[in-house]
DNA sequence: CGTAACACGTA
DNA sequence: CGTACGTGTTACGC
């Protein structure tokens, strides 16, 4: 096959693509652009799995100073300045271009269309086949029979080719002629003025009816009427253009098309880019066309290798001798439902080895197979590795009562080595750690004519493959937690957990449905009662749940004064509706807040109702491997957000009860976890003394900075230190800390200053914990667990700034959830140990909700205790406060 | 039908 | 121009 060399115009197609694509749809959760990216690697990935080009490179501007610019100081002079979302994008897109290991060249004094010109001369001459992509219609004039310009029409989606044909249909004359026609008719853009009134038509009939731009000057007398004399004017000026446009062809360059050849990607580059950039959609293309090259190849450096797991069968009666014999690590994938109490399973695949997996189906199973597997997956001493061993526990449950001997969890593992990603799924992991395409080769759709029989073939590959990756793929996700001093915090504290979590779900926790119901009947009448009130107050009917709705009503018809600026307009948020109510007094939006309130309190309700199990229980899901800071998360429902700061919010927890043969609900929370936290991490000296006197914290802190005596400290100055407190640990702004407390930025920076100068530990802390994670990268807890933070280092204020705050609360934040975590193990341990019936129901980040069995209310107060309070040994006292009752909100304390 | 934007609940 | 989450609604684009 011929050579065929793809070039890219970098500057010029990045900047096609910045001006196709909106800038604010482009954008990373940091606040980085990234349009212009997206734009440029999709252009270049639809380019090569289309071209199928055998070399690619990529041509860049190198600066404002060419030697264009040395003898033609007007040339591009009109170009408005780079805008701003467009800067750092040539940047990104360069690291990408590294990750496919494609070559790109920028070179003093030159323009990409300087090499663009030399690599595709020399290229045509060495018998290639040439491809340019250029948005510059200089680039024309190098288009012959093995050089064809590919020129964006609309945006870089779709791209005219351009042979020589194509150049002389469009514009009348042939490639090489086309800088002739350029210099008469004048390039805006670059600020080169052409001759006035003559167009591409008139300039391409001269050139044509001269022969070429030289014989069109030399008889320049001859041309009639204005145009004619226009021309004559502009002698020199014409001369000039044809001296600009002339692109070289003979530029020293390091790099030359030889060097070009098309290489294998760096999948683990490419991720790490694409995660920064966010492109979830792009990387899959990127993946997918990796996946097809990659199977035209017998190359292994770093290709995805199709799975092609063999399914084993085991004789009837036989599982038990298979099952054991063997100790080695088991690759163990589920295929059902892992949600919690409702969870049931349909098959499963074990394998050890990459090459086969053995899959079976439960209910095909003799009994005495049954009972195998059963103790298999129960005993122990059977070292199991599982992807998401929670969702298996719940999906094999009703079988065989969860699974024991999880050794490793391939997504816990991966979450503890990159906290930061959305998803961790096993196919992506497969495909980065061990190059393993994991989905099955989807059977021959057309022309089969079984294709039931097919989707069941394709699961149970699918689940084959998932189970036969398992070994291999922990064995990489080990190595990684080693490298990264996170072995113990995985083994010893996140697996350990992962059973704790999966019984609590298991447990779920008791609801009194009467007592929802009826409070859901009550939220109902009272928001329609606001909402009635609403409406007559503004003499009609919107829908108050509309954002939208509401800005018309608030704003044009009853033209209150603005509120702070959001995307869609004005917020309609109800600090900023209080805020207008204390202005205007309208009615309107007094009811409007009652409204809210009510709607969203029966929502809250609703939803609980909506999960009640059959057991009469609500059953969360902890997740484990969300929250970058190491904190759980509650889903379906969300358990950690049930309303307690108003009264009629708590009624809601009055619907949360202790179940049937139990005894009381026993809520435990530590206090002021955080800034203990804080104490022991900054060990200031204040901070410390504070907590080992055993006072009022914000009482003590207020005294010190204050400059009085501890019963002098005034509720005023108490609720200054608790919001410059609590402010600390998210890195908290004088602008921020005015504005929460409604005092002047001055006043609060004072505030600052003062609370700084008594405790300088904490000061130096904060300023050390964000020194040392950029240089290393990443923030660490008192577990070891890690959050890394590339941004720290970004040219981009927003994006280093964001950083910089989350640097100051994932140690802290972290710790905490490191600490509770410890308790739990602990709690749970105790509570097994001790042979009791009182269990874990809840964890709400700083505080523990425990079901008391009858009689065992001192002794699990005392252990939920110790276990909370001894967790871990900090430089202060980890305090503990402990309420019991019927119900959740009568033990809240 | 899926996703973004908004609003709001918790620690 | 303080962190970390999840959910329900509306609005809008495919």
């Amino acid at each position: 096959m011929r050579p065929r060399l793809l070039i890219i115009d970098g500057h010029s197609m990045a900047f096609r693509a910045f001006f196709a694509l909106p800038a604010d749809k482009f954008m990373t959760s940091g606040g980085a652009y990234t349009n212009a990216v997206h734009g440029f690697i999709s252009m270049l990935a639809t380019l090569i799995k289309n071209e199928q080009p055998t070399h690619v490179g990529v041509a860049f501007d190198a600066g404002a100073h060419t030697f264009r610019t040395e003898v033609f100081p007007q040339y591009k002079g009109t170009r408005d300045a780079t805008p701003e979302p467009f800067k750092g994008q040539v940047a990104l897109i360069k690291e990408v271009l590294d990750a496919m290991n494609i070559r790109y060249l920028e070179k003093d004094r030159f323009e990409a269309d300087d090499i663009l010109a030399t690599w595709s001369t020399c290229a045509a001459e060495a018998g290639m086949e040439v491809l340019l992509c250029s948005g510059d219609r200089d680039t024309l004039q190098l288009v012959n029979d093995h050089v064809t310009v590919l020129y964006p029409v609309k945006g870089v989606s779709e791209l005219k080719r351009y042979t020589p044909e194509a150049v002389e249909e469009k514009y009348g004359v042939r490639p090489e002629q086309y800088p002739d026609l350029a210099a008469l008719v004048g390039e805006t853009s670059d600020n080169i003025p052409g001759v006035p009134g003559v167009g591409p038509k008139t300039a391409a009939k001269w050139v044509n009816q001269f022969g070429s731009l030289t014989e069109v000057l030399n008889s320049a007398e001859t041309i009639k009427g204005k145009v004619g004399e226009k021309l004559r004017d502009h002698l020199d000026q014409v001369r000039q253009n044809r001296e600009i446009n002339r692109l070289l062809t003979d530029v020293d360059l390091d790099v030359m098309p030889n060097d070009l050849t098309v290489q294998q990607w760096d999948r683990n580059k490419l991720h790490e880019i694409f995660d920064m950039l966010e492109f979830r959609t792009l990387r899959e293309r990127l993946l997918a066309m990796m996946g097809a090259v990659d199977q035209g190849t017998h190359d292994e450096g770093g290709a995805a290798q199709g799975a092609s797991t063999q399914i084993m069968e085991v004789a009837a009666g036989e599982l038990a001798q298979w099952l054991s014999s063997t100790r080695q690590p088991m690759g163990l994938a589920v295929a059902g439902k892992g949600v919690p109490s409702r969870g049931t399973a349909w098959q499963i695949a074990l394998s050890a080895t990459p090459e086969s997996a053995v899959v079976v189906t439960l209910d095909e199973l003799s009994d005495a197979d049954s009972v195998a597997l059963r103790q298999w997956l129960m005993d122990p001493h059977y070292p199991k590795i599982v992807h998401s061993a929670k969702e298996a526990w719940h999906a094999l449950h009703s079988f065989s009562g969860g699974v024991k001997g999880v050794i490793a969890d391939t997504e816990l593992a991966a979450y503890l080595a990159f906290p930061d990603q959305r998803s961790y799924g096993l196919e992506d992991l497969s495909i980065r750690y061990v190059s393993r395409d994991i989905t099955p080769v989807a059977h021959q759709a057309q022309g089969s004519l079984d294709l039931g029989l097919d989707d069941t073939d394709d699961a149970l590959r699918a689940l084959a493959n998932r189970a036969a990756v398992l070994p291999q793929l922990a064995q990489a996700l080990d190595a990684e937690l080693s490298d990264r001093s996170l072995t113990a915090l995985y083994q010893e504290m996140e697996l350990p957990l992962t059973v704790v979590l999966a019984q609590m779900e298991h447990v779920g926790v008791a609801v009194d449905l009467e007592q929802l119901r009826s409070l859901d009947a009550f939220f109902a009448h009272q928001g329609s009662e606001a909402q009635k009130a609403a409406f007559e107050a503004i003499g009609r009917q919107v829908n108050l749940g509309s954002p939208k709705q509401l800005q018309e009503v608030l704003f044009d018809q009853l033209d209150m004064p603005k509120t702070k600026k959001i995307k869609t307009g004005y917020t309609t948020d109800a600090a900023s509706l209080a805020d207008l109510f204390v202005k205007t007094g309208h009615p309107f939006l007094q009811h409007l807040l009652e409204y809210r309130d009510s709607t969203k309190l029966r929502q809250t309700v609703e939803g609980l109702l909506k999960s009640v199990a059959d057991d009469g229980r609500v059953h969360t899901t902890f997740q484990q491997t969300v929250a970058a800071t190491g904190r759980l998360s509650s889903t379906d429902p969300n358990l950690q957000n049930i309303p307690i700061r108003t009264e009629t919010g708590r009624r809601i927890r009055q619907g949360f009860v202790v179940g049937e043969g139990l005894d009381t609900l026993l809520t435990a929370d530590y206090s002021q976890i955080e800034m203990r936290i804080m104490a022991h991490l900054s060990q200031d000296d204040g901070l410390i003394s504070a907590f080992q006197a055993g006072e009022d914290l914000h009482n003590f802190v207020g005294a010190r900075v204050f400059g009085v005596s501890i019963d002098e400290v005034t509720p005023q100055m108490r609720s200054k230190v608790k919001a410059m407190s609590y402010g600390l640990a998210y890195g908290l702004s004088a602008f921020g800390l005015s504005k929460q407390l409604n005092i002047s930025v001055g006043e609060a920076s004072t505030l600052m200053d003062d609370y700084f100068t008594r405790f300088g530990g904490v000061r130096d802390y904060l300023t050390s914990v964000v020194a040392r994670a950029r240089t290393t990268g990443y923030t660490e807890t008192i577990m070891g667990r890690r959050r890394y933070l590339p941004d720290l280092t970004s040219d981009n204020r927003q994006r280093r700034e964001n950083a910089e705050r989350v640097a100051l609360n994932a140690p802290i934040q972290g710790s905490a959830a490191d600490v509770i975590k410890q308790a739990m193990l602990g709690v749970d341990a105790a509570f097994r140990s001790e042979g009791l019936s009182s269990r874990l129901l809840l964890q709400i980040h700083d505080e523990l909700i425990v079901e008391v069995a009858p009689g065992e209310q001192e002794i699990a107060e005392r252990i939920v205790r110790e276990e909370m309070a001894g967790a871990m040994q900090l430089s202060v006292p980890l305090a503990v406060s402990v309420g019991t009752g019927q119900n959740w909100h009568d033990a809240g304390h």
